[in-house]
DNA sequence: GATTGACTGAATGAAAAATTTCAGAAACTA
DNA sequence: TAGTTTCTGAAATTTTTCATTCAGTCAATC
């Protein structure tokens, strides 16, 4: 048996002290386990006794020992922790284990209905500082829109967040002019407020991109681009996983294409948010 | 400069025991390295003042070190795969394939850091009635911790999602009794005012549920439980989709166990949502 | 065949690491 | 609230690990 497995199965009695050391070693493993014990501890928060205890605990003789044990397992698995996890063993691992397989593949299929060419496009769009873009979402797909918009300002300039309450969108409709960008997000259970939106849009000459489930939303027909990513999962709720991924995708292949103004812009985005934390107080406001 | 190099250059003037042992290090690289002294000069059939000299020799300080480095080398060797496998693999397939490949298989391994036993006892958490819930997360990764509330929202009541303006924070603290639930997600570039939260939080004995990344939040500290999840990709940002699995499993599962209570209350929740819409002229909010 | 110089490892000493003890603190229970 | 149990880390102890000394061996040279 395996550490990891070993921490596994001793879990369920586990007294604070030993979870930090759990989670510490888990949280990079195998490496974390083969550091100086009194580094571990220093690491965990926790004495050293408590590493002694927890060893014993999990069924070994000692520290030395975990250590050996560690190395073994790295010298045996040159494999990557995802094949393992691909391999048998975790197949029947809890339910944890299953979920995330499941939105793992389906994640990995994500890409199928979305063409490099489209994908390409959707960029260039989004990386056209001439354009302005536009982004909302749903009642809960409104945070895959959030996060958009927060990385896409990180990269460019005229980025707006369209907020929740439907009373100030005309506010934005107004403004959106002929070639700007309306990013919209919207799974099913589909909104009919946002359809309308894309339909004025629309109508306005703005260019639609419409990130959606294979039912498709009614606001296709108002969409140039229609980004589909699947969603279901065959739990009571659907997993937004995926479309967070291909958001990522979308933002990233952004920045990089437009790296050297990204990156400056970024710098100055830092230098000014670090003179305001100064000035309240120590108010940091990342992550 | 690495050890295997080290041992290259000093090589020239070796003698016959260093060789001999140059050869058993390199012969199983770095593990062979990785034993007690001892181990080494039987493998090795030197004696152990000739490894001390040799590690002298080849510019370090002592075996201890020669071990040290040798781990940071493997931990090293073993990210940079996932580096190189992103660009190779972005090379065929595209950017989007690639891009979503490695954020699939990256969330197939979140589950490695966090137990079974872990990711119930926090459902369980989540799913006591008894208990109030409170959430929030950093600058970005509050669309995660928004995803969670409103999920959580669906299945039971005194779900509390904390704005992102600290200011009225206090409040919220003020409202937290002994043994509430403190749901928070911190990533990297960390935010102070986020554990100071946790801290106080804490000494109020809630139970503070954190979500981090592999680099563990400062909050950790004044954490009962803590998930870690993998963001790091390789690209410009962070991918929280495996973040958003993993919520999505927390809520899930909670929803999963508190079914009855959660199909009423989501009817309940519909039929009044209905109510207001026709009020509001077909204003309807899902998604 | 004696002498020198380089190399090696047994033994010893020093340092560091790991474990155990124990008493105080915290959390539970009646 | 008192009593009990559980948990935790400081300090002491034990064990292990590593470095050093130093005498013996061996090969080369005179």
């Amino acid at each position: 048996m395996n550490i990891r497995k070993r921490i596994e199965t001793a879990a369920t009695d586990f007294t604070p002290s030993e979870r930090k050391l759990a989670t510490v070693l888990l949280s990079d493993y195998p490496y974390a386990g083969l550091i100086k014990m009194h580094e571990l501890a220093d690491r965990a928060e926790v004495s050293q006794p408590s590493i002694s205890r927890f060893v014993i605990k999990i069924g070994l003789s000692g520290f030395p020992e975990l250590q050996k044990h560690l190395v073994s397992e790295l010298r045996e698995g040159d494999r990557s922790p995802v094949e393992i996890h691909a391999t048998s063993e975790q197949i029947k691992g809890g339910y944890l284990n299953g979920f995330l397989r499941l939105a793992s593949e389906q994640m990995a299929s994500a890409g199928q209905a979305v063409t490099e060419s489209q994908f390409e496009q959707i960029c260039d769009l989004l990386a056209d500082s001439k354009r302005a873009i536009y982004a909302v979402g749903g009642r809960i797909s409104d945070t895959i829109a959030q996060h958009l918009s927060f990385h896409l300002r990180q990269a460019r300039e005229r980025v707006y967040h369209l907020p929740r309450d439907p009373e100030v969108w005309p506010e934005y409709l107004l403004r959106m002019k002929q070639g700007d960008v309306f990013f919209l997000v919207d799974f099913r259970r589909y909104q009919k407020n946002l359809w309308q939106l894309a339909k004025q849009a629309q109508t306005q000459k703005v260019q639609v991109v419409l990130m959606t489930d294979h039912w498709l939303s009614p606001a296709t027909r108002h969409a140039s681009e229609v980004l589909v990513v699947p969603i279901e999962t065959g739990t009571i709720w659907d997993s937004y996983a995926p479309a967070l991924a291909l958001t990522e995708a979308l933002v990233t292949r952004v920045a990089e294409k437009t790296w050297p103004q990204t990156r400056k812009r970024i710098e100055a985005w830092d230098a000014m948010r670090d003179g305001f934390k100064e000035r309240a107080h120590e108010q940091t406001d990342n992550g």
